[in-house]
DNA sequence: CTTGACTCCGTACTTAGGTACGGAGTTATA
DNA sequence: TATAACTCCGTACCTAAGTACGGAGTCAAG
């Protein structure tokens, strides 16, 4: 029987298009983020707008989103003037987000350079050190031959 | 009583000092991060070392380690010319999935402020659009009022 | 010697986002 | 019509890094 005009379509093929599980439909409708889909002889139906739902529940994940943000933005049924504020409040929320794991991400970087860098004990001499002493001594601890304890 | 010169603290002191859960001890020790304690008629006793390597444990945790990576970490031991490849090993492992981890942030940031912008519809007319046919269009949906659906 | 604070243990629970299982019913195909 | 493939459901399980619970034992101070 091929599919009329509406599309519908089983869950495995609904899941199958739109990349995800057949349990991770079913876990999006225990959430909310699926409205309950209409059955025949108890298997779900679902439509083209199920599908394109899914698929925009997947976009905004990638964009950093979580499940519960998806939520809030599939409530933005229509943007307009009126809902625009509300477009801006979600998104510039998740961009300061973005923004501020950005920035600990690169102090991390920094830190882990010097972390990486502290016990290079280049010298001739056979110097050892443990990490947990270069930890307390600001990963300077081979550095010289100064007064290491022990 | 107060403390001798080997400075053994029980469980509390330790993870108040540490700054950390009674609780989050037990479970390093579970996991094997601390190794098992002496013991006083059934109460754990630590010692400084066992602080130390918490604190350790902690601060390579905000450099974005697991606690598999901490417990990796903990056994480079010594740091010398013979353990430095490993060293190195682990700490680019972890730069390069930051640096990775970043560069995806900014990609979504770029997308994220697009998002943000698409439906503006800053026009006087009442165009009014679904996020969802905003993300099917790239997010363009409201820029002219040419063919939108529905 | 009693009271309150601390510690013991194993186990269950938490968040987020799913994944897996098992036994039953249904549907499509050969 | 038999068989494979699909779907149903509730529930349990997974990772990571802890947090909470509850009943029992112990320790220190008044």
């Amino acid at each position: 029987m091929e599919q009329d005009l509406q599309e519908q379509m089983t869950i495995g093929v609904l899941a199958k298009e739109a990349g995800v599980g057949v349990e991770t439909v079913r876990f999006y409708q225990r959430k909310g983020l699926l409205k309950t889909p209409e059955r025949t002889s108890g298997f779900r139906k679902y439509t083209q707008t199920d599908l394109r739902q899914i698929k925009f529940i997947k976009r905004v994940q990638e964009l950093g989103f979580t499940l519960n943000d998806a939520q809030s933005l599939l409530k933005i049924t229509f943007c307009s003037p009126k809902t625009q504020p509300l477009l801006e409040q979600v998104c510039n929320e998740k961009i300061e987000q973005i923004e501020k794991k950005i920035a600990d991400l690169n102090g991390m970087l920094d830190e882990l350079r010097q972390f990486y860098q502290s016990c290079a004990c280049e010298s001739s001499n056979n110097i050892q050190c443990s990490l947990l002493d270069c930890f307390e001594n600001e990963w300077e601890c081979c550095d010289n031959s100064n007064g290491r304890k022990k």
